[in-house]
DNA sequence: CCTTCTTTTTGTCGATCTGACAATAAGAGG
DNA sequence: CCTCTTATTGTCAGATCGACAAAAAGAAGG
């Protein structure tokens, strides 16, 4: 916080990007827009902006980039702050520090084109690890930073329900902690598991769902934030 | 990030705080300064200032400002970042984002009088947490998340060797954990828990240290930085 | 030198948990 | 009714954990 007499300021813009993660089929992807001006013309980047009144809340400004990239107004959608980005030259068009969210969400249908000449799509995870699609300014970074969030707190938080239906098997809910790790669970394990953890999933009902075998029962997010115990990683993978 | 024609960007200021927490014998502290200007003037508040030039790296004003309050250079003390703290009224002068890290370092001795009319000192977590030390600004929410994220790491990083010398006994790194979880826990079997995940802490020779009993082994901070199996918090306290 | 006290380090034991894997249950589709 | 697929329940040996005993290694005092 500051002292002494006023000073000259640095002029130090200040922008808010967003990572939002989910789960398509088994496949895990990330929302990317591509962008219409320089720089990085034609390259991906995450979504993002700056703040549009200089009163707008820096959690608002996430909220509404949110909603304008995708439909998504926030409600029932897990987010949280992942970090700064603050180098001093990580933009070329002058210092701009970056305040950037995770978003997760379920398994949406395709995304909304963005307002402008911006065209927000669904982009595999693998293919951006792999370098095949090559992302603006410190974006690689900032994802990378991402991801490795998601797949920690997969271990000891109830985050892996933020990829969920409000409504959700424990397969599905398994598929989504093989996506994110890219490991291969056993399925009796896991069941027993995740039942094991208070709070951490509770049965809706009788219901089911089908799709081939026997039908499952349904369960929705508990009231648990953090996992006692905790589903443990595979130390194979990592 | 950008998009479209240039637009007027809100005037936004960027600060840089810290919170630093040591351990000093079995009291469990942060480092707070006192405010010598409006406002909030004569409260404790966290240490911390604005980017000198707008070509400062934020992690080197986190740095400065270290050096400022402290003699540290930080060099191996830990730090990470906290978080951003971002609300439109947060700060009576204007627009302020504060970009906050968080530094963990051993019990130092008294603390370095800041550059002008501030003071900095060594405060009891205990004195801010019951209310008796009103901090200005939103300190209090950022010491309260930098407070959770502690105990939250100790469980499964090596985080707890950062409140250590570079050498140190069992029982020091078990007082650390009892000082920031405010629990007791028994010595044989955090001896055996802590000497049976890999690469948490290694033998420092066969050297020893004395106090009144038996000499301990001295080890220091292995390599690794999560810890497998962690270290569980026991239930009772949260 | 011997006894007492303190702290560290090594064990022990039963309850619990974990990972590998067998077996059963409940439909769908012929 | 038979087969195929997926979900759910068991089983079992080895690892782990918390509570607690016991031994080890000095310091302090007589």
């Amino acid at each position: 916080m500051p002292e002494k007499k006023p000073r000259p300021r640095p002029p130090v813009l200040v922008a808010v990007d967003l990572v939002i993660l989910t789960l398509r089929g088994s496949s895990f992807q990330v929302l990317l827009i591509e962008r219409g001006n320089e720089p990085f013309r034609g390259s991906r980047a995450l979504p993002g902006g700056f703040l549009k009144r200089v009163d707008e809340d820096v959690y608002d400004a996430a909220l509404r980039e949110l909603q304008e990239e995708t439909d998504l107004d926030g409600a029932g959608l897990h987010i949280e702050q992942l970090g700064f980005y603050g180098k001093p030259d990580r933009d070329p068009r002058g210092r701009v520090v970056s305040m950037v969210y995770l978003a997760i969400a379920p398994g949406l249908p395709e995304p909304v084109a963005g307002t402008d000449a911006t065209a927000a799509a669904w982009t595999s995870i693998d293919e951006v690890l792999s370098g095949r699609v090559p992302l603006a300014f410190d974006h690689r970074e900032i994802l990378d930073d991402a991801i490795e969030r998601a797949r920690t707190k997969l271990e000891h938080t109830a985050l892996a329900t933020a990829f969920c239906a409000p409504t959700f098997t424990i397969a599905e809910l398994q598929r989504v902690y093989e996506a994110v790790w890219g490991v291969e669970l056993d399925p009796r394990n896991f069941y027993r598991k995740v039942q094991g953890v208070p709070g951490f999933i509770v049965s809706a009902g009788a219901e089911r769902r089908v799709t081939k075998g026997r039908p499952a029962r349904l369960f929705h997010a508990g009231q648990a934030t953090v996992l006692h115990p905790p589903i443990t990683r595979p130390e194979t993978n990592r």
